[in-house]
RNA sequence: AGGGACGUCGCCAAGUUGGUUAAGGCACGGGGUUUUGAUCCCCGCAUUCGCAGGUUCGAGUCCUGCCGUCCCUGCCA
C-alpha cells in the first residue's frame, strides 16, 4: 500500500506493542494471519481485520498469511473459499501463504494425543446435554465428568477408534482436563475434538473427527510461525485457553493472541449469521446486492479498494466497542472518487426543455473538461440540440427564494453550455408541468467573452437527440433503524427499509456512456458516482449509484421544511 | 451474580515511564473561490478526560470506591 496510507494511520495499542517487540529485538519479523470461516462472504468488517493484519506485518518486514478455518465440514463450502481470496485480493493485498487449518489435521490429531498421553485430555462418552449441565453456571462451579480420570490408555483407545470411524456423531468428544471450577468457563474441560461423520471440502472423507476452534487456531498460529495472532473482543476470554495449550503442546513456536474492538456500522448488521440470513430468505439479491455490507456488495456498488482502505485506518483500532456512521464509509468513497473519477452529465428524472432560440435540426458540439480540477484528463465533446432533458428537480414553477435554479421567468447555466432563460411553462391536462420552453443567450456560450456572465445556477443537461436511456439503480441504507439487532425481540429484518432500492427505467446519459466498461466510474456532475453493474451490456447499459454528492441544498431544504 | 474488558468534544481517536495552555479526522457553525448548491481554501469548535474521594509541588495518566456499557454457560467460529 501506498506510503501516505501508512504514515497517516493513527497510533493503535497493537502497534505500540509490536513497535516496543521489535525494538527491544524480541522480534525479527512480524508474521500476521488473516483467518476467516469460510461459511460466508467477507464483509466491511473483515476489511477492518485485514487491513490491520496486513499493515502490521508490512510495517514490520514481515508478512500475512491467508488461513481458511475450515474445522466445521458441516458449514464450510468451497465456493466461500473462492469469494474469500477473490475479495482479499481486490482489496489490495497478496498473502504469503495460502494456508488451511485442515492442512494440519495430521498434526493437531498428534498434539491431541501428546495431551491424552501426558493426562491433559481425556474422552468424554456423556452426550451433549449432560456435558452442558455439568458445565455449572457463570456463578456456580461445574461439576467433573465421571469419566474426567479414566486412563490415559483408555481415552487414547477411545480417541483412535473415533479417528477410525468406529463411534458415531455424539458418542464421544475429546476434552481438554483442565479446571471444571474456574471462573472462566472456557477452562471448564473444553471440547477440543468432535466426531462428524461428514466430507470436508479438502479433506474429503479422510476425516470422522474434527478438532474444535479453541484446538485449532492456535496451534494453527504456532505452525505458520505467526508472531501475533490478531483477534476481536469476544475471544479475550479464549486466550487463557490459548495459552494453555500452546504451553501444554510441543509447538515449533510460541505466538500471542492480542484483541481489539470489532467494527460496527449503522444501519446495517455486520454478522455472517445475519446477512447468511438475509441472503437465504430472499431479502436481498445475493451476497453481491449492492445494499450488502459484504465486500463483494459494496464492490458492486461501486467502492474502490482504495476507499475502504483509508476508512479502516482512519476509524482506528481499539479496545472500545464503537458504531461507525455509515457516512464515514460513504465520504471515503466521495474523497477517493472526487480525485479521479471523470464526470459526465446524466439527467435522472427527465424533464424535456426546449430551446426556441436554437436552430432546428442543428447539433453544436460543445468543449467540456472531463475534470475540472485535473486538466490532464482531458475534454471532450458533447452535443446540443434544441431538444434537451434537464433534472426534474432543476425546475419548480413555485420557488423558494434560495432556490437557484430553473423557474418561470428565471435565468440559469446549463453546464458546458450557456445561460437560458425559462419564457414558458407547458402542462398536462392534470396540470403537470411536461415541458418547458427556454431561450438561449448565444453570447454566453462557453469560451465567448460573454461566458463570464453570472448566473446563481448552473444545471446538468442532455442532448434529448442523441441521451443513452438507461436504467439507474439508486440505493438507501438497507435499514431503517441505527441498529437493526439492538432489540432482542425484535427480529432484525422487520427493520428492512422497504425503499432500498430505487430503479429508475429512463434515466437519460450523456453519449458514450453506454460503452463504458466494468470497472470504470463517474461522476455524474450535481448527482453523485455511479458505476456500470456488472450485468450492464452496452445495448442495455445499467448503472449503480455508489453514493451521492454532499447535498447542502437538500439539507437547507429539510431544516426549512421543519 | 462469577470471570473478562471498555468508558477522553455530537461520532471516531491520539495522549511516552504523572509535568506547562488535552493531538488529529469527521460532523457542525461562519467566511472566501467556483460554469458541479460538489471540490478547494481560511476561521471557530472539550478550563476538561464516566462519577466521587485520595496520593502528589503537579494526574486524563497512580490509589480507593461507585456508576454505565459490552462479552462469556455451542460437540459454532
Amino acid at each position: 500500500m501506498s506510503s501516505t496510507e501508512q504514515s497517516s494511520a493513527p497510533n493503535n495499542f497493537i502497534r505500540n506493542r509490536i513497535r516496543k517487540e521489535v525494538e527491544s529485538g524480541q522480534y525479527d519479523q512480524i508474521v500476521t494471519r488473516f483467518p476467516p470461516e469460510p461459511n460466508g462472504y467477507l464483509h466491511i468488517g473483515h476489511a477492518k481485520s485485514i487491513v490491520l493484519n496486513f499493515a502490521m506485518a508490512a510495517e514490520f518486514g514481515g508478512y500475512t498469511n491467508l488461513r481458511f478455518d475450515d474445522t466445521n465440514p458441516a458449514r464450510e463450502e468451497q465456493r466461500f473459499i473462492d469469494a474469500i481470496k477473490e475479495d482479499v485480493s481486490w482489496l489490495g493485498y497478496q498473502w504469503k501463504n495460502e494456508c488451511h487449518a485442515s492442512d494440519y489435521f495430521d498434526t493437531l490429531y498428534d498434539y491431541a494425543l501428546h495431551l491424552i498421553d501426558n493426562g491433559l485430555a481425556y474422552i468424554d462418552e456423556q452426550d451433549g446435554e449432560t456435558i452442558r449441565e455439568q458445565r455449572g453456571t457463570l456463578t456456580e462451579p461445574g461439576t467433573e465428568s465421571p469419566f474426567r480420570d479414566r486412563p490415559a490408555a483408555e481415552s487414547r483407545a477411545l480417541f483412535e477408534r473415533m479417528r477410525a470411524g468406529e463411534l458415531p456423531d455424539g458418542a464421544g468428544v475429546l476434552r481438554a482436563k483442565i479446571d471444571m471450577a474456574a471462573p472462566n468457563i472456557n477452562l471448564r474441560d473444553p471440547v477440543i475434538y468432535r466426531i462428524r461423520h461428514q466430507a470436508h471440502p479438502r479433506t474429503g472423507t479422510d476425516w470422522c473427527i474434527y478438532p474444535s476452534y479453541d484446538f485449532a487456531h492456535g496451534q494453527s498460529d504456532a505452525i505458520e510461525h505467526i508472531t501475533h495472532s490478531l483477534c476481536t473482543l469476544e475471544f479475550e476470554d479464549h486466550r487463557p485457553l490459548y495459552d494453555w495449550l500452546l504451553e501444554h503442546l510441543p509447538v515449533p513456536s510460541r505466538p500471542h493472541q492480542i484483541e481489539f474492538a470489532r467494527l460496527n456500522i449503522d444501519f446495517t448488521v455486520l454478522s455472517k449469521r445475519r446477512l447468511t440470513r438475509l441472503v437465504e430468505e430472499g431479502h436481498v439479491e445475493g451476497w453481491d446486492d449492492p445494499r450488502m455490507p459484504t465486500l463483494a456488495g459494496i464492490r458492486r456498488r461501486g467502492f474502490t479498494p482504495q476507499s475502504i482502505r483509508n476508512f479502516c485506518t482512519e476509524i482506528g483500532v481499539t479496545k472500545s466497542e464503537s458504531v461507525i456512521p455509515y457516512s464515514v464509509l460513504e465520504r471515503n468513497l466521495r474523497d477517493d472518487l472526487n480525485a479521479r473519477a471523470p464526470r459526465r452529465m446524466a439527467v435522472l428524472r427527465p424533464l424535456k426543455l426546449v430551446l426556441t432560440n436554437f436552430p432546428e435540426g442543428e447539433v453544436e458540439w460543445l468543449q467540456a473538461a472531463n475534470h475540472p480540477q485535473n486538466p490532464d484528463q482531458g475534454t471532450r465533446k458533447v452535443p446540443m440540440t434544441r431538444e434537451i432533458w434537464i433534472e426534474q428537480d432543476d425546475f419548480l414553477e413555485q420557488a423558494p427564494r434560495k432556490f437557484f435554479r430553473l423557474k418561470p421567468g428565471g435565468e440559469v447555466r446549463l453546464r458546458n453550455a450557456f445561460i437560458i432563460k425559462c419564457d414558458e411553462v407547458i402542462k398536462d391536462a392534470a396540470g403537470n408541468v411536461v415541458e418547458l420552453h427556454c431561450s438561449f443567450d448565444p453570447e454566453s456560450r462557453s469560451g465567448q467573452p460573454g461566458a463570464d456572465r453570472k448566473v446563481k445556477g448552473t444545471i446538468h443537461w442532455v442532448s434529448a437527440a442523441h441521451a443513452v436511456k438507461t436504467e439507474v439503480r439508486l440505493y438507501d441504507r438497507l435499514f431503517r433503524v441505527p441498529n437493526p439487532a439492538a432489540d432482542k425481540n425484535v427480529d432484525f429484518v422487520d427493520h428492512i427499509n422497504p425503499d432500498s432500492l430505487e430503479v429508475l427505467d429512463s434515466a437519460m446519459l450523456e453519449p458514450g456512456l453506454d460503452q463504458a466498461g466494468h470497472g470504470a466510474c463517474f461522476q455524474f456532475e450535481r448527482l453523485g458516482y455511479f458505476v456500470p453493474d456488472p450485468a450492464s451490456r452496452p445495448d442495455k447499459p445499467v448503472f449503480n449509484q455508489a453514493v451521492t454528492l454532499r447535498d447542502t441544498w437538500a439539507k437547507l431544504e429539510k431544516a426549512f421544511s421543519q
